[in-house]
DNA sequence: AAGTATAATTGTACCGGTACAATTATACAA
DNA sequence: TTGTATAATTGTACCGGTACAATTATACTT
């Protein structure tokens, strides 16, 4: 792991263990450096990842300072769509309805910037936070870039064993949002009546290179989820 | 302006100039060193900003390459939370329905980390895109930090007054969304049905110095809004 | 042609430095 | 007490450098 990585989450340990809260000061960077026998510019990098995952903020002339202090029962909206887990303790099942190979329609082949002669698999399923339902999803997995999956695989989480067994890693994802009624079968999988209200997300999940390899729809439980996303300024 | 959000729009022009695609490669880095003037941190902050706009990505050993395409119809998140906009040529317009100094309730005060007797400015407006309804929003404003607001000021843009004339700046905003069923009068002012689904979200914007001096409340027309979010590993 | 070693390209990690602007603390005066 | 200059603190902008890993191009085999 990198360096300033390494610092990043031993920092973010240090406020955990030292129980700091909302607008509590952390050592000023000067002091950061000894600690961990860094260079500045190392520190510097370290704390900006923690700004943007919304750890901290930073304020010139004044110091670093705590800036975390979330609603209960909200989920980070990344933390469901495969990245970093930020559930807390709050454990994520699934059961899985389909896995298999099959050929992408051209809404699929377009988002996944493939033909349609190409092999996909198609993994649906529900997902649940402490047994709760939260989503219904379906999603494609460019075969040529993932060459096997299983239920097994599925069950647990696939961006894991798609880092680890693959070693391929995910660079960045388009997210559309959008909001409407849930279809018969949809509501019959989440438990609610058509017509219920749901947010429906499509993400695509590209490569660090650039190429997609995971398009995914997925129709949210209207009650079972509720979502918080930190934005930073000046450039969000 | 800094130099690196300065060379950062010139980069992004320099995409829409040369009219460069998704995939399509920019200058090296050396050479953008030299086409600039400046020293190779400073380009590399500069891009940093674009990455995480999600106008380009970089791959180490290639080259630096466009990111963005976005899906017609589709609106940044950010864009319509006061921060940069990113609408395209699409016209925000506004219905002001109030704008008053009133007393925060506990909720209110809450979120703003001040207390129940402290002044605050409510602001209620519809929003249009286009000339369509786009949103019903009720915010609340700290009268310590935006002493004075008017029918006039808050038609246009707020976050525009208050960076310029008051010469505070905004420095990152929690939003925290749920997806619900309208309300009578929300409904009335949507042009929609009672019961009719909706997204709804909250935001606390923050200044740099970390004190929050805006609680909105936002209902989305469901039909007329579509967000895009852009998201980047390996933080997120 | 098709694979394989080798070299060139290219962005990123990390170092260490100077200058500076925003904040906060201090000292002093009214 | 209240305000006001002054100084100390502290993060950020920007410079310029070395080393390196991932990618891509090249030359060389088979």
């Amino acid at each position: 792991m990198l360096k300033y990585q390494q610092i990043a989450n031993e920092i973010e340990q240090y406020i955990h263990e030292q129980n700091l809260k909302q607008g509590d000061k952390l050592p000023v960077l000067e002091q950061m450096m000894n600690q961990y026998g860094v260079s500045k510019s190392t520190i510097t990098k370290a704390l900006e990842l923690l700004e943007r995952k919304g750890v901290i903020f930073q304020l010139r002339g004044s110091g670093i300072f705590v800036r975390r202090h979330n609603r209960p029962g909200y989920m980070s909206l990344f933390s469901t769509q495969g990245f970093k887990s930020n559930l807390g303790d709050r454990v994520l099942t699934s059961d899985v309805i389909d896995v298999s190979v099959v050929k992408p329609d051209s809404t699929v082949a377009e988002n996944l910037g493939i033909d349609v002669s190409d092999d996909v698999y198609r993994v649906e399923r529900v997902r649940y936070v402490d047994g709760e339902v939260l989503c219904h999803e379906e999603s494609y997995y460019v075969k040529a870039i993932v060459p096997y999956l299983n239920r097994e695989i599925v069950a647990d989480s696939i961006f894991d064993y798609v880092q680890s067994a693959l070693g391929v890693t995910i660079g960045f994802s388009d997210m559309y949002l959008q909001v409407g009624r849930l279809t018969e079968s949809e509501a019959e999988h989440l438990g609610l009546q058509e017509n219920d209200p749901t947010l429906r997300i499509e993400t695509i999940f590209h490569l660090t290179n650039g190429k997609p390899f995971d398009y995914s729809r997925i129709t949210y439980h209207y009650t079972h989820s509720q979502f918080v996303i930190q934005a930073n300024g000046p450039y969000m």
